[in-house]
DNA sequence: CATGAATGAGCATTCATTCAT
DNA sequence: TATGAATGAATGCTCATTCAT
């Protein structure tokens, strides 16, 4: 029933993140939503099934660009540490370039209605899939540890990366997220590479 | 005006947090967290200003809690591998022994109100300082590398507990949370001592 | 953003001097005026701020058009006794006409609210100034005595019509207001002319 | 039940005509008419049956006393010309000593609670019946012209002074309400005395 | 496809009143 | 008498969703 594809529909997810990271999710109203889409309060329905589906689908939307986006990035480095630089670089660095988006990821997200989280799952396991690939990548070549276990790598990789930006955005994204990078890929490879 | 303390206090703490992991911060009714804590409606603002207020109370309470109970722990603990040890396993165990309240912290908690997050902001401070604490006590007995970067470090610290018990709630706390203790403890000792 | 036009508006306006009348403001619950006037409780908003917008945009249309009639019927008498006549008259015979709206202006809208209050007192002050018009005219054709304080006689005349109508209400309407004309107006006109 | 005498109900009743003159009798909540008289809130309860008692009891205890006040000045006057200056004069000058209270019986009690009106009725009677008085002796001396309307006289006196008064408090009570009392006698007497 | 007026279920909060102490 | 903690009924208002045009 509703169309998933669009001018309009893309006028409307980007509307969205913008109000939805200005009033948070609950008190955006969808009229709210219309009216900085430039459209009518009906016109949601159209593309939308309902309120939670316009959250759903801005995050499926804008993670689903983000997670490819990293994984060519990823892809185009040669070395495995170059890779954990550049998942750690494009992870910083796309949110911070679009704060609105990282408000609502950070924090909007993180609400608990089941079907919120049962539309957001899948983007999410891709992404997690994506770091450990890496991760098995550097052990299968030696460059890290072989005792590693990818989960709770994965884990860290991530709940670092996810903590650093729920940190910057608490923080009204004052300083520069970027800079962090070095700092965190260095800490990481100390922890995952074996001791000589 | 609202009383802090008392029998009833508690137990509409108590019920709350019950009320709010089975329905979700939004969706828990007052009436029904009244309900719940066999009070009447009116009864709860003689507690609480308002149902905002429930939240932020509620996470001071348990969270203060958690925090002084943590300390102590690690207060007790002797060598610096033993107290992040302890920190480790004090954050995963205390949680996974109260699945409710871990659902109401991971997930319910992490909403945009910004009266929520400034009503919370203090506790965190206080667990964060603690993580420092260690931190820096382990950098000084030249235990730690001499060049970690505290705020990142406890970053990756708190984020990483953090996204393991986030990940463990989504999952239905299914598994066992502190069987990760080790791993997690040995993969932090490694990026964070120095290179021999 | 409350759209003050309409057939919806003016079925509420009607629909609430109804149940304002019946039930007085307080206990006039918005639900119950949406009801009479066939119309959703939620629409109620769409045309109006909140319920106290409801009373003032009352009384600002009906005491609108009375003030208007008023003005009107007077400025078709000749004589300045006429005047005073038609006056008299027209205030006492178009509230007897509509017993609803006089209870809901001889009783509901003496209340304290400053913000109905406020909405209320331009339309008031155009009445009064109506009735001044007449003095001044009076006083300046020689019918009236010269040193008559046009304040005072105004809230006489306005005074004596309002308690006369109050007073009728309280009796339940019982009786007929219209017939009182007469012997107000010579009341008036020999308090209020020069001694020869 | 409700014990109508002793120093409790009187600090009550003072407290009340505070409270509702600063408030407005439907935002005077119960509790805080009792914090104002330093009585616990249930002790309002041995006083009076429940709200609207406070407020009827308030106006019979304070009305009584103004009629009352008003009867006996009246009585001391020997002319009936200085008979009705003394009705307007006391009319006036007590209300425009208790400002507070002249802002409950001008805005408050106007309100519409049947029970309400009841209660008040009785006071009011015999405060109408007590300008009447004052009339119909001007009557049969002669003063007044022998075809006076009784009632509608008394409405346009009782009228002008209301009207009078409620300007005054609406008007934030900032000019001096006695001064008005020359030029209203002298509006009635020409109205009610014969011609010659 | 698009509109936006209309709908009506849903809920936090208040406050007069009670009653065990 | 006096207290004040507890009660719970009552209601204005919001806003996601629909549907006639």
């Amino acid at each position: 029933m509703a169309k998933k594809t669009g001018e309009k529909y893309q006028a409307i997810i980007d509307a969205a993140v913008r109000v939805i990271a200005r009033q948070g999710y609950y008190s955006a109203q969808v009229s709210k939503i219309a009216k900085e889409a430039k459209v009518a309060d009906g016109t949601i329905y159209l593309y939308f099934e309902n309120k939670d589906d316009i959250l759903i689908s801005l995050f499926n939307e804008k993670m689903g660009q983000f997670v490819e986006t990293n994984r060519k990035r990823i892809s185009e480095a040669t070395t495995i540490e170059q890779k954990l630089y550049v998942l750690i670089h494009a992870h910083l660095s796309q949110l911070s370039m679009d704060q609105d988006l990282a408000k609502v990821t950070q924090i909007e997200l993180r609400q608990s209605s089941p079907i919120i989280s049962e539309g957001i799952g899948n983007v999410m396991k891709q992404y997690f899939h994506l770091i450990d690939e890496v991760i098995v990548e550097g052990m299968e070549q030696g460059v890290f540890r072989s005792d590693l276990e990818v989960r709770i790598t994965r884990k860290m990789i991530f709940g670092t990366l996810d903590e650093v930006t729920t940190s910057w955005v608490m923080k009204q994204c004052k300083y520069d997220l970027v800079s962090y990078v070095d700092s965190i890929h260095n800490l990481f490879l100390l922890g995952m590479k074996g001791k000589e």
